[in-house]
DNA sequence: CGCAATGTTAATTCAATATTAACATAAGAT
DNA sequence: ATCTTATGTTAATATTGAATTAACATTGCG
């Protein structure tokens, strides 16, 4: 499903933004606006979404400006952003790419060709945010795009399961993972296995990262604490 | 300097293709030229362009469909591809950006939009186009100019296969590559071969490289590293 | 205490990968 | 074209190391 992805409409005209918007949750984004500059920076930061669409053409701070210190923003360094422009504005396609801008769409806007343009540009987006999947907590990096786990530096291998178990388990420190889930999700629905089966790849990561990183509650699970 | 830069132009017409390459070559843009799709192909082939940039109407083999072919080569999975278009051909828009093209540019071309936005289009492809230019990694550098490996000053020639395989392991050292991902890459999409294909080509590198630099991940892939 | 849940270790099973050699195909040479 | 060699692929088999289990030990809560 698109929900994956959330969308940032800007642009001072209720109707395009309406317009806009309509069109894009029928696709089934995610959608949030903003009317004007100062307000989508908030959103932006607030929002964290994965595509920004600016109109150009908006008082006090235009879509440049904008642009300019969205790009700024430590957080911000990967969200695609596409300029919405009146066709004849050559100069601000210029100014636009140059300021850091993905894309350019042209108004008027036809739905099929803007659904079509922001599909590719997520796709191309997806590159880089994708990469971001690594977490970190006290002193444990789970690095999923090389597969290592990094302890104070030190890079620590571990076979398949004994990631994908620590990663679970790591995704939401704190939270107890019941057994159940625990093979549900590492090992999938329908493989039986053995009732000791988990703690043996318990045991392992212990071994591995130290004995305190995984708790056992008794009756119910296991979780992660730091 | 710009002629760090190899851009293809595909055109029928002739006055086009001289228009465009006098002012990309007027930026410092190494330019080549193909009067037509399939010609296209063998010069991108040749001359491993940065950017190809694709008149939609052609006779014969339309932009669209060159695009596709492109894309299928293995080589050519990095390109960046931008289509030509009169303004009105909303429809070519759609088809050109699920044909993976990463831009699109409306005739009548105006020369300071054009340079802008290829300036664009190649800082943005510049992450991966760039790195394959040369690679050097552990006493190994990769020459894609030259289509050789050089390791502690000795060159060693690759047939292409083990060629394309190291380099794309090597593009991101540490980054584990799924067979899956490995065979799209380097074999192509549509083209089916064996699983058991990629470890005799890994094990053939090896003997080449030594046995250090390809790490398999068990149940995930193998990793360049060094 | 007693019992059920969890821990531990080592042995076993099993699946993924490695290896080799045979076969197929493409590229170059004559 | 035909021969020749380099490259690519497959199939059969071996090997490795991860995953699982079995057997027994320990924990901790009612």
């Amino acid at each position: 499903m698109n929900s994956d992805y959330k969308i940032l409409l800007v642009d001072d005209e209720p109707d395009i933004l309406e317009f806009l918007s309509y069109n894009l949750k029928k696709e089934g984004y995610a959608v949030c606006t903003a009317n004007n500059g100062k307000e989508a920076i908030v959103v932006a930061k607030r929002e964290n979404p994965h595509l920004i669409i600016l109109d150009v053409m908006m008082p006090d701070m235009d879509g440049i400006e904008t642009c300019r210190e969205l790009r700024a923003l430590p957080g911000l360094k990967d969200v695609m952003i596409a300029f919405l422009t009146a066709r004849s504005e050559d100069y601000s396609q210029i100014a636009g790419f140059e300021v850091g801008a993905d894309d350019y769409i042209n108004k008027p806007i036809k739905p099929r060709v803007l659904i079509s343009r922001i599909t590719a540009l997520l796709r191309r987006g997806k590159s880089t945010a994708e990469v971001n999947q690594k977490m970190d907590l006290g002193g444990i990096r789970i690095d999923r795009e090389r597969y290592v786990v990094v302890q104070d530096g030190k890079e620590i291998n571990l076979p398949k399961k004994e990631f994908e178990l620590l990663a679970l388990l790591a995704s939401k420190p704190g939270k107890v993972f019941t057994r159940e889930a625990i093979l549900d999700q590492v090992w999938g629905g329908e493989v039986v296995v053995g009732d000791r089966t988990i703690d043996v790849h318990v045991r392992k990561l212990r071994e591995k990262l130290g004995e305190d990183f995984i708790r056992t509650v008794k009756g119910i699970g296991y979780k992660f604490e730091f």
